[in-house]
DNA sequence: CGAAATTGGTAACATTTGTTTCCTAATTAT
DNA sequence: ATAATTAGGAAACAAATGTTACCAATTTCG
């Protein structure tokens, strides 16, 4: 049996998935690979497929009105890879998903999952907890941002992605951060001499 | 029929509610009325229902571990007031919800809307797409606080919510936007020099 | 009414963070 | 292998923001 990863991962989430819901959807499963520096998809584009990442490592970024590559989200093992508020309101995705590492992604087909939506309470209450789940990821975001400062953040950073501190370049982190490259050197650099 | 506000926003969020499901709810709504500086909740305790602002204002808000308030969120006429992330999980609510003008609030007790995510489709996709707007105005916050600095936020906001600049101190703008006191006072005071 | 509390503003100074520029080491591509 | 690119660090200075303290005006409440 494949797909044992995602399996727990959902099972987690939704512990009364039915195994009618769960063959609905693992049967259009898709196996998809991505080479460093590739796309997942590309912001303005519309969404085709939700992702779910067995290896491998994404970020997710925007361009702002400068033209300036912003970090919003590092997307690694056992998370789902989507934008998804954009999908759900069949809007293009504001974010290019760009893999860091090579990946190998289990993808679901937008339309099967809307499918599912119609024809499975389960699967409806699973795109209810994942928005649920990425509201309080976000939320944490917030309260980061809005009363710690750039050594803080940083920190708080580290104790949530411990394993991205020496996957994801400085310049990548500090982005996400908001903060500028020199001042997270500076900060890393105060760190460490205590 | 009484009602009118919380259907309008309700079939907007959700155009093919069913009669049945409107029914359901409706039946169950409570008015409230709350006094300045009274509360709809308190931090750590659980949530028992679900708030829509008829009239009136609120301030969400919590104290962080030094004990400073910080507002999370203001919420206004004909916007749900919740912890929704919090409520949906059975925790206790992070935030305090005070009253900041006297407010006229259409309650929903919480076991009625559980009731309704088990038996009717159309109020458990009604919980899916209210966490996707949370979601997407958080979304919004976050880009405010990742790359605009104290002054943009501050002008963003008054765009965002125009009825609030002469409505709410500045001493929980401030807070709310992750600016001290004296330094929103700086900046408005740049504003109006220009 | 009058005291007390709240509110908005301001100044002075400290600290943090941003900006620009440059250097070196490591990695990548041809 | 070597040139080109990328990455991390650092310095110097500018700008933004935080901190503390104080004042005047307004509102609240007894």
């Amino acid at each position: 049996m494949a797909f044992e990863s995602i399996q727990f991962v959902i099972k987690n989430i939704l512990p009364s998935i039915s195994a009618e819901e769960w063959e609905f959807m693992s049967t259009s499963f898709q196996i998809e690979t991505y080479k460093k520096n590739s796309f997942f998809n590309q912001a303005g584009e519309l969404q085709t497929k939700i992702g779910f990442i067995e290896e491998g490592l994404f970020r997710g970024y925007y361009l702002n009105e400068k033209g300036v590559e912003i970090n919003m989200r590092f997307a690694l093992e056992n998370m789902f890879i989507t934008d998804y508020a954009a999908l759900i309101q069949n809007l293009p995705s504001r974010y290019n998903y760009q893999c860091l590492e090579n990946a190998k992604v289990i993808c679901l087909p937008l339309e099967k999952l809307i499918e599912g939506y119609q024809k499975h309470k389960g699967i409806e209450r699973f795109g209810r907890l994942i928005a649920e789940q990425i509201l309080i990821a976000q939320q944490n975001r917030i309260e980061s941002f809005q009363f710690y400062n750039a050594e803080e953040r940083y920190l708080r950073f580290l104790k949530e992605f411990p394993s991205l501190q020496n996957r994801i370049s400085v310049a990548h982190i500090s982005s996400f951060l908001g903060i500028q490259r020199p001042s997270l050197s500076r900060i890393r650099k105060q760190i460490v001499q205590r």
